[in-house]
DNA sequence: GGAAGAATGTCGGCTCACCGCCGGTTCTAG
DNA sequence: CTAGAACCGGCGGTGAGCCGACATTCTTCC
């Protein structure tokens, strides 16, 4: 288990960027006050679509999938993890939730009470730079989101997926049914981009699992 | 020619919401001494892809396409008009423009600098809200954008796009291939949809027009 | 008022991605 | 350990949308 310590310092780092206006004690022991650390098992929701938006949440371990509609009209807006955060944009708004929001793993958050947030943010000039900058920062994956999504092959748009993902790590842990929904494209083009992918060697495919081999040769027909 | 109190006024106003901490004249005074107002002739650029980011923006009156690539592999992400920010992206996450920013008509703008919109930022709360809720807006309205994107056709895709445009205006003054470019269709498959648009009574369409006549019907075709 | 440029309207050929379907594999709950 | 669920892989049929080409109409500018 965690201390609490390690919590709030895990806040100071990955909360925005970290070189502006750097989150001093008194700012993280704001944090831990106004919003309450809350934990989600797999498959459970922090929020639903159409609900009263009452509170925002930050990330700070695991990963949500952010997604409008329900049943075959379920679009999946984007899956975000630590650092960022979600629910802001009806809070803000004051508009019920745009999206619904469903941990796909063990998730991990802090959670912050709209009434108490607010005046806060007003108050703290730093905090609210955070969370602008942390917000700015998924308005440009989303735009880079609608550039993947327009006009590209499914096999681009896999590779484009995965040259981005081969950044972080080198093996990708998701299904093919998963990107699929990601990509807003059927499970069965998924399979064929990426058994083609696999026959020109730029990675393994197995069980809920792609091994990136050549991020290069990704990267290559991603532009394509 | 407007008078420069009559531009302050429509700052108060315009910049995100106004209901949550009013700009105070102080804060208006503010801004006006961080912002330069400029103007930009249709075709003009405001910057660039790939220059270094000096400076963002507050859209006063005008239309202005941002847009990334060149050429043929030109995508256009989003449009935007009075109220909006950009390069706000760049300037924060402290990267050169990750797109261009074209003047498609007339456009008025407060020009921010950098290394003075930063600290009055971080001095003062008001405005730091405002600038992130105008943010969180434009996130909405391109997670929007990815929904639309995704998995429709390119009739239902036409019809949501003006059905979107019909709560502000009833003539929409695009031609077939912006239209296209935005949506990332071609523009042969615009026309297509806006005959049958036609066909059904929902809009009439002209030069460089397109008159909405029933937007319930549009609705309904964009749900499709 | 005429010419050049831009936008609209249409057609046929062709590619690509969806869909339904099925068999095999891997995981997981009881 | 076993049954069921979830996932992978692959195959034809079908339709939507892209591309290139071309005629027509509307604007703008000289």
């Amino acid at each position: 288990m965690r201390s609490e310590q390690q919590h709030l310092d895990w806040l100071a780092r990955s909360f925005g960027r970290p070189d502006y206006a750097p989150l001093g004690p008194a700012d993280v022991e704001l944090i831990r006050s106004v919003g309450e650390v809350v934990s989600k098992y797999p498959g459970t929701h922090l929020f639903k679509e159409g609900a009263p938006s009452d509170a925002a949440f930050l990330i700070e371990s695991g990963e949500v999938e952010l997604y409008r509609g329900a049943g075959s009209g379920r679009r999946v807006v984007a899956r975000v993890g630590p650092g960022s955060v979600l629910g802001d944009i009806a809070l803000f708004g004051g508009t019920p939730y745009v999206s619904s929001a469903r941990a796909v793993v063990q998730v991990r958050a802090f959670r912050f009470q709209r009434d108490r947030l607010l005046p806060e943010l007003a108050r703290h000039p730093a905090l609210c730079l955070r969370w602008l900058v942390a917000g700015l920062r998924q308005l440009e994956e989303t735009q880079r989101r609608v550039i993947r999504l327009m006009h590209k092959t499914v096999l681009a748009q896999v590779a484009d997926l995965l040259a981005e993902e081969a950044e972080r790590r080198t093996e990708v842990q998701l299904s093919q049914s998963t990107i699929a929904a990601l990509l807003g494209v059927s499970r069965q083009s998924v399979n064929e981009a990426l058994g083609r992918l696999r026959e020109q060697g730029a990675v393994e495919t197995g069980y809920r699992n792609v091994r990136i081999l050549d991020s290069t040769k990704l990267a290559e027909i991603a532009a394509s």
